[in-house]
DNA sequence: CCGTGGTGATTGAACGCCCATTCAGTCTCA
DNA sequence: TGAGACTGAATGGGCGTTCAATCACCACGG
């Protein structure tokens, strides 16, 4: 049989060259990254790598994919976790921040380097986007209809405006010399969209 | 002399070049465009191209400075005829959304292939996106100077999430098969923004 | 306990494709 | 008639990818 411990050896070597693509690819750019420069980084032949993954362009769906993944997981799973529309999108908003925050090599592969342009791979990128934009688009519907947003802004529209506004600041924040503490800015930003969405309180009654 | 007509034929030629460049950027994407396809469709041969630019990456570099100068030209002077800062910001945004509403193809370049490598983004593209964002950040400090915006959020944050949503939106636009107006979309998303930077009313005294 | 054969994983030098760019020749016009 | 503009076939080189050769490991028989 093949073996557990084949398996882990196999998982720990993907995992190796998944990493040192992240850390090429936020280097010098995709563009500019050499599958040699993977390979070494990675403690392999050149070779190797493409018995792991069909190619470059596939190092990058992996990561899009297996990164995606495990965050809409989670944001999901938060989400769940709270009973107000509110506490669920400033729950979501504060992992996605967080998230991105914590490895700073994969952000950077996140904001700038999946957004190239191959229309194949566009519309991978954009299918975990999308995903995302629903879950958004989701929660806020939900503040509208127990009346703690307003009701005269459209769920997408809003989800996808505060999508945006979370994405620049982390793209601001990847391309910065001197980068101020993305999580420090959760509150202003969280003030903003809030103040945004939520109906007026001198409106009711 | 050279003659104004010369000068004329010249600059025809140079643009033709240029428009046919936006074109086959957008639709093929920056990587898979052929230096050959610009050529044939500015109606010149392959190697005239190179009498009129440096090279492929110069026709991008074209194709952003001398849009995103007009661009904040005009933005500039639209503040600068309004005295509410309410005012300046919104005609700024909607100057935004509408500029790219007016050409597809160029919104298409804007928007996902002049982001596609990390070097060309940090010197070339975030340098006029740099300059957006000021623009915008003085006008939002304006109107919390002026008291109409709220204080607890940094003009630098605010001009950043601002600038993230109308992006945002223009990129999902530039991406959608069938894409709503973008100028129907302005109306909630300046009820988003205004919302989240006014001083909220309950609050004077 | 060794030796041995076989299987699959790994290696890395060499390949060849692809297309941006060049430049010797041709044309145009004053 | 010549200076400059234009042409487009030819070129070159960079790098992702391949694959014949080698290695590592294990099962098994003696």
């Amino acid at each position: 049989m093949g073996g557990a411990l084949r398996n882990d050896a196999r998982e720990a070597r993907r995992s190796a060259i998944l990493r040192a693509a992240v850390e090429v690819f936020a280097e010098r750019g995709y563009e500019d990254a050499r599958m040699r420069e993977v390979a070494e980084r990675a403690g392999v032949a050149d070779g190797t790598t493409y018995l792991y993954f069909q190619g470059k362009e596939a190092l990058l769906v992996a990561i899009l994919e297996e990164n995606a993944k495990a965050f809409l997981k989670r944001a999901r799973r938060d989400a769940g976790r709270q009973k107000d529309p509110g506490a669920k999108l400033r729950k979501v908003i504060e992992r996605h921040l967080v998230s991105l925050e914590s490895d700073r090599a994969l952000a950077h592969v996140f904001q700038i380097e999946l957004r190239h342009s191959r229309r194949f791979l566009r519309q991978v990128a954009r299918g975990q986007v999308a995903e995302y934009l629903r879950l958004l688009q989701r929660i806020i519907a939900e503040g509208t209809a127990s009346g703690l947003f307003r009701d005269d802004i459209p769920a997408d529209v809003a989800a996808r405006a505060v999508f945006g506004a979370v994405d620049e600041l982390i793209t601001s924040w990847v391309l910065a010399d001197r980068p101020r503490s993305l999580a420090g800015q959760a509150a202003p930003l969280l003030r903003l969209i809030f103040g945004g969405l939520e109906r007026r309180a001198g409106g009711s009654r």
